[in-house]
DNA sequence: CTGGCTTTGTGAAAACGTGCACAAACGTTT
DNA sequence: AAACGTTTGTGCACGTTTTCACAAAGCCAG
């Protein structure tokens, strides 16, 4: 049969898990295993197991009733799917504390992101080495995009900056951003972006731990339930 | 009357957005501006005007028809709402990479979750510092905790060592924690947990950037519209 | 104090996401 | 080749979130 296209539009809630799966199969995969029902992926996963087949449902129909799934062909399909049968280099944008932080940290390169250039529009910083990347200025970005052919943009600018930081990307011809300030940009239409703001992380705990203390001093039932559950972060990408 | 207690509970999502509407208020309260409609707000926060009003009328009737919204007193209940009236000092646990840039980053004490303390399990990291904290070795969680009363913890780990940090930090007495590691925690009931996983952010935009693709070469209609959005981080606390 | 303009607050509808429950499908055993 | 136990894939009901649409409420001008 041949390889379907476009496929149904999966949801974006969906989206959002399957790197979640992705991961975990391959580590079970690392570790011998072959084979593993939506039971225990869903164990693993931290979500319902129903969930996880209406899940994987969207890829196409990929189970063996009575088995379970085949974690290899499993991994494969939904790297596919996901568009992560090669690499996507990143160019990040301010070579700041946090942008050091990102270009030093592993985790990116290691899942398929390596950083493929950092510009910063201070001098002080430009020709320094970080994470292996020498930064480059501001001006320079659509060369460093166009090089190595660069789809998506990490900002990890001072806030303030974020929006002219945006509208750089986007000139230099980035199609996806990752916005690690508070500040919300407004991009054209048909450019995703993703939005990491560690503040508002900490305020939603801020929330649960105050309602903890409300319920605690107040009279009445304290029926909040604090269960986690693996927030996934409210992306908002297109639509 | 007296101060409303627990109040109705907030809907999830609307949480996740108040600390993006604080942050905007703020902003403009800087800026002189003394009173904002909803229409402005959600202008600025990126969202639809009906979704801002309703999300603000869970705090209560604190608008004025025909006006608006008063910057300053919304800024005073929102933060109330959300438990911000005081710090929540945060402990970090895992002084590598992350967890070193997570200390110096500013825009955590910012905006009132000052590094409250940071442990490794590693000897060669204690008793060096970091963000203007010495870390401390993993083993003194508690009396870091409880020193400070901290109730929410950072596992800034690599993903292997995460679970042991999330079980420390429970015993330590913590009762949220917000996951850096892409490895799923298990906590007892009533724990919340918040998750960043800066590369299932970049797993999804890279799943938009394929269906570009796809749509691209594909016959049909491209009428995926990637218009981003603000996305808020899944945030997902819990619930 | 009436009329006109603006903007809130909220019912109700629509859209979306989740979880249950079960038929269909598969492997295995007898 | 039939009976059995297991696990998928999905229809359906339910809960949550978003959006619409409009009455109620406020300000201002005359």
């Amino acid at each position: 049969m041949a390889v379907q296209r476009s496929r149904r539009r999966i949801p974006e809630a969906t989206v959002a898990r399957l790197p979640v799966y992705l991961r975990i199969l391959g580590e079970q995969f690392d570790i011998g295993v072959g084979n593993m029902s939506s039971e225990e992926l869903a164990e693993l996963a931290g979500v319902n197991a129903a969930k996880v087949r209406k899940d994987l449902s969207y890829l196409g129909s990929y189970g063996t009733r009575g088995v379970g799934y085949d974690v290899e062909f499993l991994v494969y399909q939904i790297r596919r799917e996901l568009g992560l049968t090669h690499d996507w280099p990143v160019v990040i944008v301010g070579a700041g504390n946090l942008g050091q932080a990102l270009a030093g940290y592993n985790g990116f390169g290691d899942r398929g992101f390596p950083v493929g250039g950092i510009v910063d529009i201070d001098d002080a910083k430009v020709g320094s080495v970080v994470g292996g990347v020498r930064v480059r200025h501001l001006d320079e970005i659509k060369q460093v995009v166009q090089a190595r052919n660069i789809s998506i943009g990490v900002i990890a600018t001072p806030g303030a900056a974020a929006q002219d930081a945006a509208d750089s990307l986007v000139a230099a011809g980035v199609t996806s951003i990752l916005n690690f300030t508070p500040t919300v940009i407004n991009v054209p239409h048909g450019i995703s972006v993703g939005k990491v703001d560690l503040a508002v992380e900490l305020q939603i705990l801020a929330y649960h731990e105050q309602r903890r203390i409300n319920a605690a001093q107040g009279s009445g039932v304290q029926s909040l339930s604090g269960l986690s559950i693996p927030g996934e972060s409210r992306r908002g990408a297109s639509a």
